[in-house]
DNA sequence: GTGGTCTAGACCACC
DNA sequence: GTGGTCTAGACCACA
């Protein structure tokens, strides 16, 4: 898999895994793959991977069953989804209407840029 | 001054001296403090100072006079709010609305929360 | 049933038929459920539990009796009773009181909290 | 350093952490040795030091300051004793005497006990 | 088979 | 100099 530089790879594995919490491929309360397993698939060395895990672990969105594997949480999709868009709402939103105003942008302009733009290059 | 341990301090400085530009605290065509003095304003390395004042000389925003001082450019307002203008519509704005549709968030969800926001904490 | 994942499960497991023993549901000299049917009922695989039904035999508390099952000894509750007694007393009760002095922490405030606790929660 | 076999070394070393602020061998808002040191000076590989030190991070007992090193917190040493203090009351008091009647022991009685061994033992 | 831990060693960004 | 990340490879306990 083609991993983006800036940030770190186990942190783009865990992001990688929200999305397939979201999306339900990895339906709640269900075995994912192992971590040799999904080292091998993502051509990344399993230290990697059991970082990865480790962090959705400690937020109850997957747990480990001793000896047999990781499964998702029986609320692991709401989980995600409230955490996500805690994430999006208290910090995400705020930073991009408080930059809108500094550049001296109505959301009217941003809106109409974002038009244009889609009708160009999507 | 307390900086954000996840991103280089040196981005940080560049990001204060835009602003400081876009302010007009620094106005065009007239001296910014020296590496040396910014470095103990900020308690930072000169190092890391000469970093960021780099940066802004490669988009001809500020100039070194050696031996003199760094100055900042004719127009350089105008570059730093073009540039800014620039990512901002082109990068962020883009991101931020796809986010928003992949949260399964609207518009108008997303202004209420900010209005609540505002009241609470700001 | 539902393990705690710091521990083995076998030693859990250990824990379980301790209790059982001390609190009179296995009685001396009767026979204990076959692996097999302990795997099925608390959801283990039967290798576990063996390797926890190895541990209370070398203890002289069970034995098997080929062909046909566990038993409990003659005399296993008092052995089992012995043997908690004598882990609590020469080892939990020391590290205890260590602790407590360590943290700067009195019987008395202990105990305060204790009862408050158990007002509260239980 | 000797460490136990049983549990991680990167806990242990985490526990050698949390003595120290305690003991005020590392005072509030301090430098710590750099990971490097602190390997060399444990004989463990410097990997096991980051993690521990990560684990005071989060609980935020440390800081990092970029390309700099670790510091104790401003109120490292009220944190941990919190932590720690917390720990004792609401997880090891309750099992330990949970422990006691479950062996049909009295307060006394344990006491007694601990008052002989002092005096054999220590 | 599973994950957990550790080492050795490397490279990188940052200060 | 500092920490952060990653790899390769090993060993272990556990199921």
């Amino acid at each position: 898999m083609l991993f983006n530089n800036h940030t770190p790879i186990y942190l783009q594995i865990a992001e990688l895994l929200y999305q397939k919490i979201l999306s339900g491929e990895y339906r709640n309360a269900s075995r994912i793959p192992s971590v040799r397993d999904m080292a091998v698939a993502l051509e990344v060395n399993p230290n990697t991977v059991t970082r990865s895990y480790m962090i959705l672990q400690e937020e109850g969105v997957i747990e480990n069953r001793r000896g047999i594997g990781y499964y998702t949480n029986e609320d692991a999709a709401l989980i995600v989804e409230k955490k996500k868009q805690k994430e999006f709402l208290d910090s995400e939103v705020p930073s991009f209407f408080a930059r809108m105003d500094q550049l001296g942008l109505t959301l009217n302009e941003v809106l109409k840029h974002l038009e244009t733009r889609k009708g160009t290059i999507q």
